[in-house]
DNA sequence: TATTGTTATACTCTATAACTATA
DNA sequence: TATAGTTATAGAGTATAACAATA
């Protein structure tokens, strides 16, 4: 049987490198890290959303999610509104500010990932694609709520 | 032409899940980090490694790679020696109770990893291994030891 | 009692840069 | 001068846990 880790390696290598070069323009062209930009992400996709429902999804502690809606705020991108029915939560929301500045950081993500992936046929990174998406569902299926 | 980033979000989301796991794993059984691992996994295979040789294939700062080895110095699991031809830079090796604990880590990582890709056939994860790999490969050709 | 989040401590990593020693 | 590595600072992530407020 084959070995698994070298995946793995080739899997954090690789995912290392995108990140950092996405961090680095994103960074350069619009203030923002690739951390906030994938907050944003969610608060913009998930209706009510709150911060554990981010937790869920960045598989990251609640107080760092919490820290880094802190950020958000204070920048201006996002405000926290009372959640009707459950005082002890709040629901996240992109200010019209925070609402352009995810547009835009949409289209520098994508352009600088189609830069850095052109040298893989698309037909190969669908492929990839689709293999790792099923790989996250199991993992977050198995996960039930824990980080990991 | 289909977009790039949705790829991205699921390899940074199936790199955390995996990297979350095999970092639980390895310090409930070994008391040892994911990224101590890996430090370790370099020193191993590279002849007469520098602190250098694991920023270029790590892609994080030497900064960082120098207090790491620092702690695997101070837990007794590697070495520097001087360098015979370069008085500026060390030679990087595992002590015996280091190449221990790395035999050891390598049999819980590859444990850990089969179980949480069971869900995924082998000849889909030989394929997305191998984009992966060459995906890598360009990166690294393309980065010209800046980190990213 | 359990859940949702905030806050605190300590450690690791990030960027950036000053700094030493050596090539 | 450039390179190899150490060290320092500040900011952001990690785990862990105490804590308040609410369900």
């Amino acid at each position: 049987m084959s070995s698994v880790t070298p995946f793995f390696i080739d899997l954090v290598r690789t995912e290392t490198r995108l990140y950092n070069a996405v961090n680095t323009r994103l960074r350069a062209e619009l203030d923002l890290g690739t951390g906030q930009f994938e907050l944003m992400e969610i608060i913009d996709r998930v209706p009510e959303c709150r911060v554990l429902d981010i937790v869920g999804e960045l598989a990251i502690t609640v107080g760092a999610v919490s820290k880094a809606v802190d950020r958000l705020v204070a920048a201006g991108w996002c405000r926290r509104a009372a959640h009707p029915q459950d005082r002890r939560s709040s629901l996240l929301h992109l200010t019209p500010e925070g609402d352009e500045r995810l547009s835009a950081a949409r289209r520098v993500v994508e352009a600088e990932l189609a830069a850095l992936t052109a040298a893989v046929t698309p037909d190969d990174l669908d492929r990839a694609a689709a293999t790792l998406a099923l790989l996250r569902a199991a993992l977050e299926a198995g996960a039930h709520g824990q980080l990991g």
